[in-house]
DNA sequence: CTATTGATTGAT
DNA sequence: TCAATCAATAGG
Protein backbone atom coordinates (compact mmCIF):
# COMPACT_ATOMS: atom_id res chain seq x y z
CA UNK A 1 0.00 0.00 0.00
CA UNK A 2 0.84 3.33 -0.58
CA UNK A 3 2.08 5.39 1.97
CA UNK A 4 0.56 8.70 2.72
CA UNK A 5 4.24 10.65 2.93
CA UNK A 6 3.64 11.10 -0.83
CA UNK A 7 1.50 13.45 -0.06
CA UNK A 8 3.61 15.49 1.84
CA UNK A 9 4.88 17.81 -0.53
CA UNK A 10 3.56 20.47 -3.27
CA UNK A 11 0.73 19.12 -6.10
CA UNK A 12 3.34 19.93 -8.82
CA UNK A 13 5.49 17.56 -6.95
CA UNK A 14 2.86 14.74 -6.25
CA UNK A 15 1.71 15.30 -10.18
CA UNK A 16 5.52 13.94 -11.01
CA UNK A 17 5.51 11.25 -8.42
CA UNK A 18 2.26 9.68 -9.92
CA UNK A 19 4.11 9.35 -13.02
CA UNK A 20 5.05 5.67 -13.08
CA UNK A 21 2.35 4.57 -10.41
CA UNK A 22 -0.01 2.20 -11.04
CA UNK A 23 -3.86 2.53 -10.75
CA UNK A 24 -5.34 -0.54 -9.77
CA UNK A 25 -9.38 -1.34 -9.72
CA UNK A 26 -10.82 -4.31 -8.69
CA UNK A 27 -14.72 -4.96 -9.19
CA UNK A 28 -17.17 -7.75 -9.75
CA UNK A 29 -16.05 -7.85 -13.58
CA UNK A 30 -12.43 -8.21 -12.96
CA UNK A 31 -9.38 -6.55 -12.19
CA UNK A 32 -7.70 -3.56 -14.37
CA UNK A 33 -4.25 -1.80 -14.11
CA UNK A 34 -2.87 0.81 -16.19
CA UNK A 35 0.11 2.67 -15.05
CA UNK A 36 0.41 6.36 -14.84
CA UNK A 37 1.91 7.73 -18.04
CA UNK A 38 0.24 11.62 -18.37
CA UNK A 39 -1.05 14.13 -15.52
CA UNK A 40 -2.09 17.45 -15.20
CA UNK A 41 -1.80 19.93 -11.55
CA UNK A 42 -4.71 22.25 -10.99
CA UNK A 43 -3.97 24.47 -7.90
CA UNK A 44 -5.71 27.00 -5.47
CA UNK A 45 -4.64 30.03 -6.95
CA UNK A 46 -4.92 28.61 -10.47
CA UNK A 47 -8.16 30.32 -12.94
CA UNK A 48 -8.32 26.83 -14.88
CA UNK A 49 -8.84 24.75 -11.52
CA UNK A 50 -12.57 24.40 -10.40
CA UNK A 51 -11.83 25.64 -6.91
CA UNK A 52 -10.43 28.85 -8.20
CA UNK A 53 -13.90 30.24 -6.73
CA UNK A 54 -13.98 28.52 -3.79
CA UNK A 55 -15.92 25.29 -2.50
CA UNK A 56 -18.45 24.23 -4.40
CA UNK A 57 -21.18 21.01 -4.45
CA UNK A 58 -19.00 19.67 -7.25
CA UNK A 59 -15.62 20.59 -6.58
CA UNK A 60 -15.97 19.79 -2.32
CA UNK A 61 -13.73 16.87 -2.67
CA UNK A 62 -10.50 18.81 -4.02
CA UNK A 63 -10.85 20.77 -0.31
CA UNK A 64 -10.79 17.30 1.31
CA UNK A 65 -7.98 15.61 2.58
CA UNK A 66 -5.16 14.43 0.43
CA UNK A 67 -5.46 11.04 -1.17
CA UNK A 68 -8.81 11.19 -1.91
CA UNK A 69 -10.38 10.93 -5.68
CA UNK A 70 -12.32 13.53 -7.27
CA UNK A 71 -14.83 12.77 -10.15
CA UNK A 72 -16.32 15.11 -11.90
CA UNK A 73 -19.16 14.87 -14.73
CA UNK A 74 -17.77 17.30 -17.85
CA UNK A 75 -19.51 17.92 -21.55
CA UNK A 76 -22.69 16.56 -21.12
CA UNK A 77 -20.53 13.17 -21.58
CA UNK A 78 -17.69 12.49 -19.55
CA UNK A 79 -16.15 11.80 -15.89
CA UNK A 80 -12.45 12.87 -15.51
CA UNK A 81 -10.54 11.30 -12.31
CA UNK A 82 -8.46 13.43 -10.16
CA UNK A 83 -6.08 12.55 -7.09
CA UNK A 84 -6.72 15.15 -4.47
CA UNK A 85 -3.56 16.78 -2.94
CA UNK A 86 -2.59 19.36 -0.50
CA UNK A 87 -3.84 19.90 3.02
CA UNK A 88 -7.64 19.53 3.57
CA UNK A 89 -9.09 22.90 2.71
CA UNK A 90 -6.67 23.55 -0.02
CA UNK A 91 -8.64 23.08 -2.88
CA UNK A 92 -5.77 21.21 -5.30
CA UNK A 93 -6.01 18.05 -6.98
CA UNK A 94 -3.90 16.40 -10.11
CA UNK A 95 -5.60 15.27 -12.86
CA UNK A 96 -4.89 11.85 -14.37
CA UNK A 97 -4.87 11.89 -18.43
CA UNK A 98 -3.39 9.20 -19.41
CA UNK A 99 -2.40 5.51 -18.76
CA UNK A 100 -0.84 2.40 -20.53
CA UNK A 101 -2.79 -0.40 -19.58
CA UNK A 102 -0.78 -3.49 -18.01
CA UNK A 103 -3.36 -5.68 -17.02
CA UNK A 104 -7.29 -6.64 -17.55
CA UNK A 105 -7.02 -4.95 -21.35
CA UNK A 106 -10.10 -7.33 -22.31
CA UNK A 107 -12.22 -6.19 -19.76
CA UNK A 108 -10.94 -2.64 -20.80
CA UNK A 109 -11.90 -3.38 -24.61
CA UNK A 110 -15.38 -4.37 -23.58
CA UNK A 111 -16.10 -1.34 -21.78
CA UNK A 112 -14.70 0.92 -24.12
CA UNK A 113 -15.88 -0.85 -27.29
CA UNK A 114 -12.66 -0.47 -28.83
CA UNK A 115 -10.38 -2.83 -29.93
CA UNK A 116 -6.72 -0.82 -30.37
CA UNK A 117 -5.03 -0.80 -27.11
CA UNK A 118 -4.24 2.80 -27.89
CA UNK A 119 -7.87 4.12 -27.13
CA UNK A 120 -7.88 2.19 -23.90
CA UNK A 121 -6.81 4.62 -21.47
CA UNK A 122 -5.20 7.74 -23.86
CA UNK A 123 -7.61 10.67 -22.37
CA UNK A 124 -8.88 11.37 -19.06
CA UNK A 125 -12.71 10.63 -19.85
CA UNK A 126 -11.24 6.89 -21.74
CA UNK A 127 -9.36 5.81 -18.22
CA UNK A 128 -12.36 6.61 -16.49
CA UNK A 129 -14.86 4.04 -18.45
CA UNK A 130 -12.11 1.83 -19.38
CA UNK A 131 -11.66 1.38 -15.67
CA UNK A 132 -15.32 1.57 -14.73
CA UNK A 133 -14.86 4.65 -12.49
CA UNK A 134 -18.24 6.51 -12.05
CA UNK A 135 -19.19 9.25 -9.68
CA UNK A 136 -19.92 7.11 -6.61
CA UNK A 137 -16.13 6.96 -6.25
CA UNK A 138 -16.08 10.51 -5.85
CA UNK A 139 -13.87 11.11 -2.08
CA UNK A 140 -13.01 7.47 -2.33
CA UNK A 141 -9.65 6.46 -0.50
CA UNK A 142 -7.44 6.07 -2.77
CA UNK A 143 -4.64 4.53 -0.42
CA UNK A 144 -6.85 1.12 0.29
CA UNK A 145 -10.03 0.31 -0.98
CA UNK A 146 -10.98 -1.18 -4.48
CA UNK A 147 -9.85 1.62 -6.53
CA UNK A 148 -6.24 2.60 -5.34
CA UNK A 149 -2.92 3.95 -6.62
CA UNK A 150 0.28 1.35 -6.36
CA UNK A 151 3.67 1.47 -6.53
CA UNK A 152 5.20 -0.26 -9.61
CA UNK A 153 8.51 -1.97 -10.81
CA UNK A 154 9.14 2.06 -12.26
CA UNK A 155 12.10 1.76 -14.80
CA UNK A 156 13.84 5.02 -15.84
CA UNK A 157 12.20 7.56 -17.62
CA UNK A 158 12.39 11.06 -18.61
CA UNK A 159 9.50 13.70 -17.69
CA UNK A 160 8.13 16.22 -19.69
CA UNK A 161 6.91 19.47 -18.48
CA UNK A 162 4.11 21.58 -21.25
CA UNK A 163 1.54 23.30 -21.23
CA UNK A 164 -1.60 22.30 -20.29
CA UNK A 165 -4.54 20.68 -22.98
CA UNK A 166 -7.98 21.95 -23.76
CA UNK A 167 -8.01 25.32 -21.36
CA UNK A 168 -9.06 28.94 -21.83
CA UNK A 169 -7.74 30.30 -19.15
CA UNK A 170 -4.32 29.85 -16.82
CA UNK A 171 -2.98 28.21 -20.75
CA UNK A 172 0.43 29.54 -19.31
CA UNK A 173 1.30 27.47 -16.77
CA UNK A 174 3.50 24.32 -17.60
CA UNK A 175 1.73 22.05 -15.35
CA UNK A 176 1.42 19.11 -17.55
CA UNK A 177 3.46 16.74 -17.12
CA UNK A 178 4.14 12.99 -19.15
CA UNK A 179 6.67 10.48 -19.77
CA UNK A 180 8.62 10.99 -22.64
CA UNK A 181 8.23 9.10 -25.57
CA UNK A 182 5.37 7.01 -24.27
CA UNK A 183 2.87 5.52 -27.13
CA UNK A 184 -0.06 5.92 -24.47
CA UNK A 185 -0.17 9.83 -23.96
CA UNK A 186 -3.49 11.72 -24.96
CA UNK A 187 -4.53 13.51 -28.14
CA UNK A 188 -3.08 17.37 -28.52
C1' DC B 1 -34.77 33.14 -14.46
C1' DT B 2 -32.07 32.32 -19.16
C1' DA B 3 -27.66 31.88 -21.69
C1' DT B 4 -23.13 30.36 -22.06
C1' DT B 5 -19.33 27.39 -21.48
C1' DG B 6 -16.41 23.51 -20.43
C1' DA B 7 -9.82 19.92 -17.08
C1' DT B 8 -13.64 15.71 -23.85
C1' DT B 9 -14.46 12.45 -27.28
C1' DG B 10 -15.69 10.32 -31.67
C1' DA B 11 -17.19 10.96 -36.10
C1' DT B 12 -16.65 13.84 -40.48
C1' DT C 1 -13.33 20.58 -37.73
C1' DC C 2 -17.81 19.92 -35.35
C1' DA C 3 -21.78 18.11 -32.75
C1' DA C 4 -23.28 15.78 -28.51
C1' DT C 5 -25.21 16.99 -24.00
C1' DC C 6 -25.81 18.78 -19.02
C1' DA C 7 -24.30 20.98 -14.81
C1' DA C 8 -21.97 24.96 -13.03
C1' DT C 9 -21.65 29.61 -13.62
C1' DA C 10 -22.30 34.17 -15.40
C1' DG C 11 -25.64 37.56 -16.65
C1' DG C 12 -30.31 40.09 -16.41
Amino acid sequence: MINKKLFECSTEEVAEKLLGMNLVHETPEGKTVGKIVEVEAYLFDDPASHSFRGKTKRNEAMFENAGIAYVYFIYGNYFCFNVVTNKAGVGEAVLIRALEPIEGKELMRKRRNKSDDMELCSGPAKLVQAFGITREHNKADLLSGKLRLEESTKENFTIVRKKRVGLSQGKSKLLRFYIKNNKFISRV
